[in-house]
DNA sequence: TAGATTGTTAATCGATTAACAATC
DNA sequence: TAGATTGTTAATCGATTAACAATC
């Protein structure tokens, strides 16, 4: 594949709908899409779809359109989730449980292979089948299991702290819950932030904007 | 305050942001601050805050700067955050009950009134000291209480339905935990999604890509 | 072959950055 | 007053949309 480095943020972000509508598709049992009829779906424009495609390669035939499960396989190959990556959870409070259980880390790339909380009164709970196993367990079994990326449910105060940590025992992706800010020190890690006060702000923003 | 309608959607994301920012440089006694040194603080340019700021008012001074306080405040106001809007979680699964645990809705604009869920084995565990209810009595429930606000967090498959019926029992805003598409069929309700499995899916991506 | 639809270049639109006059 | 820093206009940059030749 292409080398993606550089493509803009922008498309990256819009990679996982073009995915899930894909999914839809194939459910549906359509087997060929046009940019036209794929862009009227997702209220994009067929351009819009074109280019951002075009950014890792043809994938259409002209005259025919797009094959909905080469384009599908495509996107998941450019996004990596054909592939796992180990990953653990640091947190077992109230989110942390939630989303190691609710989320499908499989289909997305990734093996949850361990929890870890700080508190005595976590450890030995069971999440998606895992004991929840105490912080000064970590290094050991980062050495021994090698996960890459991390999950961070923990308070902010906590968070600088661990990453340090986290970083000197080889993780390299975060999936940050938290509002500490992990580029800042650490641009050579991959982070991606799930704000969920600020999703919130802006809703209560666009709530009051319907007036 | 001037109408914020027509606002770039990439400047209300950033809001939140400022806002934490200044919350932080409140906490440190700072009670003035400059475009420039916030800008190095949250790694934008002085140029782009005060871009965004100016879109809603002038809230700084020739040769001195911002107010911490006053500018808070002022996104604060324009957020809306300031006053509280009614506000229900469907759904009291793993993800929605930790959602109502975790998320401090007072500090964002929301008072959380109420949970529901369609199982019978749900109803009556408490949340944030509050009973869970039972779905059926959802529609007593909004007339009484005059909700404005629905948090989903329930299966894709149930979501259309439940819409309707929010919608027609006067529910205009939608904080979105399901990949159901609400604005295809409801332009005029405010709606913020947030998928995980997306921002999970540019994790993955961004891992990959760091080789 | 003719029709359809892509890949790609060019045009437009919007967002960010730079510059500077206004002014505290 | 002189220095600092805003508010705002102009310049640049990037993203989206439109157009069309290439081609299946």
């Amino acid at each position: 594949m292409a080398n993606t480095s550089g493509i803009s943020p922008l498309v990256i972000k819009r990679l996982p709908r073009y995915y899930r509508f894909l999914e839809e598709l194939l459910k549906e049992g359509k087997s060929r899409i046009s940019s036209a009829e794929l862009a009227k779906r997702m209220g994009l424009t067929a351009s819009q779809i074109r280019q951002d495609l075009n950014c890792f390669g043809g994938f259409g035939q002209q005259g025919y359109g797009y094959s909905v499960i080469e384009l599908k396989d495509s996107i998941a190959e450019i996004l990596g989730i054909n592939k796992y990556e180990k990953a653990i959870l640091i947190g077992a409070g109230n989110l942390g449980r939630a989303i190691g259980a609710h989320v499908k880390f499989d289909e997305y790339g990734f093996k949850l292979i361990g929890v870890f909380d700080k508190k005595e009164s976590a450890t030995g709970l069971i999440i998606n089948d895992m004991p929840v196993r105490h912080i000064k367990g970590l290094e050991n079994f980062c050495r021994d299991n090698k996960p890459t990326t991390a999950i961070l449910c923990i308070p902010k105060e906590e968070a600088k702290n661990v990453v340090e940590e986290l970083i000197s025992f080889g993780i390299k992706g975060f999936w940050n819950f938290t509002h500490y800010d992990i580029a800042v020190n650490h641009p050579y890690v991959a982070v991606k932030n799930v704000h969920l006060s600020d999703s919130l702000m802006t809703l209560r923003y666009h709530i009051k904007d319907l007036d």
